[in-house]
DNA sequence: TGTACATCAGTGAACGCGCGTTCACTGATGTAC
DNA sequence: TGTACATCAGTGAACGCGCGTTCACTGATGTAC
């Protein structure tokens, strides 16, 4: 229906996957569509609508990433979820970084319910798996500093993503929860 | 000698203590301090590295902070390292955001071995504790990667400092690499 | 004790820049009669 | 088939803003004679 509107959030998508996202304006983007500013906002009303919506649109198709089907178990599937955000953190780090580190983080969290499906996923995950000694929440928070952490580390280059240190690491999470 | 120089970094300190060091410009700083923006760059070329200069300062004071009497057993020391640094995200929230997060964070990992002295610190103790299974550099990115993404969650005010997770969670990636 | 001069920390106005946002407008397209 | 009009996506110049940085200058202080 409205393609114009698609064709800007595709657009800033792609800016956002080459370049900084700090480094893009409203002008730079309309030159990008070969539009003039005055044309955004016809569709957007703010900088940060656009943004925000960028992010929705995000992260629907990072959860579709994310989620496999249900077939295995919980754990596996935590795994699974965990290596592949490590794995994405590698291959398209300029898009994970503005997902998850940008400056609209709080909000993230904050909307976390409603807009990204995925949180809800791995909490479930960790209901399933967490045994006993801590609360689900601690759990989560334990797993979930791991996973960003090392998605950082990833992602500003310093660490490389290495599928055997993240299974030894929920191992050990997981391993000693059950103990 | 030079108080002027010392003045221009305890207030830029003081600005990000509790602001945001992103809404820092020249000229609030200046106000701040009572005098006019020409003056700071009597001192500093220019902002890039008066932000370097207050990095490296703040680094210094950081690590006499982390850094105990190595009285205790490397895998303590490492404890309590990791727990004085979630608990200074707590507490100094927006200090650390700068310290660890902000945009010269590359900068920051590529003079670790110079200017940020604990890192070498914590290099050393990861050295001790590892026993076998994965390489040093692999259980330091565990080790960094949990501590780094737990101390994102607190600053962002997402997890609250929890010394039971921190302990939980380095014995379970130092009792797992023992196995 | 008094005068001329050098030094140099700090001034403050100005430069040019890129930004987010606005708004009177244009001109193509579709509809009514 | 032709004319009048409404709609509305997109234009592009302009607004005001805050920024990093520069530089000719001021005026207090210390030194030389």
């Amino acid at each position: 229906m409205d393609n114009t509107q698609d064709k800007i959030i595709q657009a800033t998508i792609e800016w956002i996957e080459t370049d900084d996202y700090k480094n893009l304006s409203m002008r730079k983007l309309a030159a990008k569509i070969g539009m003039t500013t005055g044309a955004i906002y016809k569709y957007f009303q703010n900088k940060d609508e656009l943004f925000y919506q960028v992010s929705v649109k995000l992260s629907q198709q990072f959860a579709e990433q994310l989620i496999t089907a249900p077939e295995q178990s919980a754990k596996d599937e935590l795994l699974s979820i965990a290596n592949k955000f490590c794995q994405l953190s590698q291959e398209q780090a300029k898009l994970i970084n503005f997902l998850f580190f940008n400056s609209s983080l709080t909000h993230f969290y904050q909307n976390a319910n409603h807009d990204f499906q995925f949180y809800d996923q791995v909490m479930r995950l960790v209901h399933h798996v967490n045994n006993d000694g801590v609360t689900d929440q601690q759990f989560f928070t334990q797993i979930w500093a791991f996973i960003q952490g090392y998605s950082l580390l990833i992602i500003n280059g310093v660490a490389d993503y290495d599928p055997f240190l993240v299974e030894k690491t929920l191992n050990e999470m997981i391993g000693g929860n059950k103990k």
